[in-house]
DNA sequence: TTTTTGACTTCAACCGATTGCATAGAAATG
DNA sequence: CATTTCTATGCAATCGGTTGAAGTCAAAAA
């Protein structure tokens, strides 16, 4: 196990002193360019790498960024971890990932741990029971920048980052109506979360314009999960008078809905016109494939990874903006095809 | 902003050494357990936390691990970040999660910012197109422990995960004769990687074992794409005898496939019979059913993090045990259910 | 020739925690 | 009472890079 070579190694064998090599690598103007070219070459001949902790040490920064997400294991978060993986990246930050699983506690927990190892910004996408702030508090305190993303809560001085929800529930209600639907059912999760509450606001505000009654009957809040699916589908086959529309609000859960549906005798979707929300992979694997609304991951993981290294770098002030929007697209396909 | 605590802060404020207030917040045996009750206390009243970097230049060492992972937006390796991040984080280290995107090349760079972070060891499965561990010399070099997973490659002191994928594949094929197919198809990945080099040997071992013949035209090259699952169901239909039976290495371009099946007329499993691998939940979620490989992700990724913690902590050499199976299972379900 | 200026470099004090070695004081032993 | 043995704590160096202030030296200006 060879030793690291410093700094100081470097200013030894050149005979300079470690504060002009410091600089020099740092690419500080003060230093004169034959110096720089000398000290870098001996620096990459021997092997050189900064120690980090030294500096992070002396400067007061890690370099590093916290992210928060609810689950690692969906397919729309891996895509948007994998967005913010690749800009912080480029920019030289770290990231430290971690999941609440669905958990305010959890989520307390490693709020802790990210305060701990003193991140100098914060990703967050909130677990389905937070319903306040209060364990970030901290963060707000030492002014340290913390931007939302997808399951956000509006705050002072923290930008959320979301597509619009309730416009998105709209319009995939307003799709199936356009298709001939005249029941539709909606299936959402958690409505202390944004994401979910907006989208059943979308859902009823497109009803009532089309002049049709919200039924509390036609609303199931779920998990998401492949069972909760399953039993929606049982439901809706032992109604009196099955709804003909399905607006679920997650696409894992629309197509085992779906399934459960077919295994029942309806046909998707002349039966029942169904739609998804967030263009997993799945849509397009299922059959018939699902109409859903497609959600930028990749890009919201980029922007939201890049406003905070923005404002970390004062090149924007989060606090100004305080909301970005995305944009989302409703994507048709055969599952609530009709005309 | 308020100024951070430190020791020296509990210790001018206890009229003790800085010394002491560091030995007694590490719960060292020296300290007397009523001074460290009272350091703690204070510590706590007065919002202390450590500072990591402090600490990491001292003891030299970084508390953080190192994943490199050919794609972060896949199902399967999301559910063994999960198990990694579990463990890592339990045991008080960090992960610096990167991809290479199945491209050699940038997983070189990664490995270079890995080592430039001086991850204490590294947790890496291997991007399609690498065919030798040159890149991570300089951490074999300098001792950094190194646990392969999944996608591995044999070397010297450095453990491998994962399952037995020539007897996965073999059983997946021998379930597929035993349901009566007699010409089966085989659609596999990169054959530089372990899992579908091997994968395809247990296909062939399970041929030549019921007497069949192994027919190259029956052996598909592909990078799993919806697209290629598409592609090969389109070939099956156009050729003259169309097997009776297909195994797919990844589930997601099983399924797509089925689709493609479908739509040129074929019906399965009474056709052709499909088996899958992983156990995304896909699996469960398309019609008919997916018969699958069941693969371990959580654990794989948890006996991962926890080996290499082991190896950092000196409680287990890395060197001694070699390679690490775990068991997989095969589920049979109707899309290849015959009789 | 003397002074000023500017371009580089160096000095030395940090940043905060850790740890081998020394030591004070108390308790035990002779 | 003197000496040894512990126990608990302190001293001071160390990890490696950064940075404000001070110094050097040669060229330019007075």
């Amino acid at each position: 196990m060879e030793k690291e070579t410093t700094i100081y190694d470097i200013a030894r064998l050149l005979n300079l002193s470690p504060a002009t090599v410091s600089r020099a690598l740092n690419d500080h103007p003060a230093i004169n360019s034959n110096t720089k070219q000398l000290i870098s070459n001996k620096a990459l001949e021997m092997g050189y790498r900064s120690n980090t902790f030294a500096s992070n040490l002396r400067r007061q920064q890690t370099k590093t960024i916290g992210v928060i997400v609810p689950r690692l294991d969906s397919s729309f978060m891996s895509t948007v971890l994998s967005g913010m993986e690749k800009v912080a990246n480029e920019a030289n930050y770290n990231l430290i990932i971690s999941q609440s699983l669905e958990s305010s506690r959890k989520e307390m927990a490693n709020a802790k741990t990210m305060f701990n190892s003193r991140v100098d910004g914060l990703l967050v996408s909130l677990a389905a029971d937070t319903d306040n702030l209060e364990h970030f508090s901290t963060f707000f305190r030492k002014g340290i920048p913390m931007i939302l993303f997808d399951r956000v809560m509006p705050q002072k001085n923290c930008t959320n980052i979301v597509i619009d929800n309730l416009k998105a529930g709209y319009e995939a209600t307003a799709h199936l109506l356009g298709q001939g639907c005249r029941r539709i059912m909606h299936v959402t999760g958690s409505v202390k979360r944004n994401v979910y509450a907006d989208r059943l606001k979308g859902y009823k505000m497109a009803l009532l314009e089309h002049g049709l009654p919200v039924e509390d009957e036609l609303i199931r809040l779920t998990d998401f999960t492949r069972q909760d699916g399953l039993d929606v589908a049982d439901e809706i086959a032992r109604m009196p008078s099955p709804p003909d529309g399905l607006f679920v609000a997650s696409d894992l859960c629309a197509a085992s809905c779906m399934g459960g549906l077919r295994k029942n005798g309806f046909s998707i979707p002349k039966d029942i016109a169904v739609v998804g929300f967030n263009d997993d992979p799945i849509a397009q694997l299922v059959e018939p494939n699902l109409t859903t609304i497609h959600y930028p991951g990749q890009e919201m993981g980029e922007i939201a990874a890049q406003s905070l290294i923005n404002h970390l770098n004062g090149l924007l002030r989060i606090s100004t903006t305080n909301t970005i929007l995305l944009n989302y697209e409703l994507i048709v396909r055969e599952s609530s095809r009709r005309v």
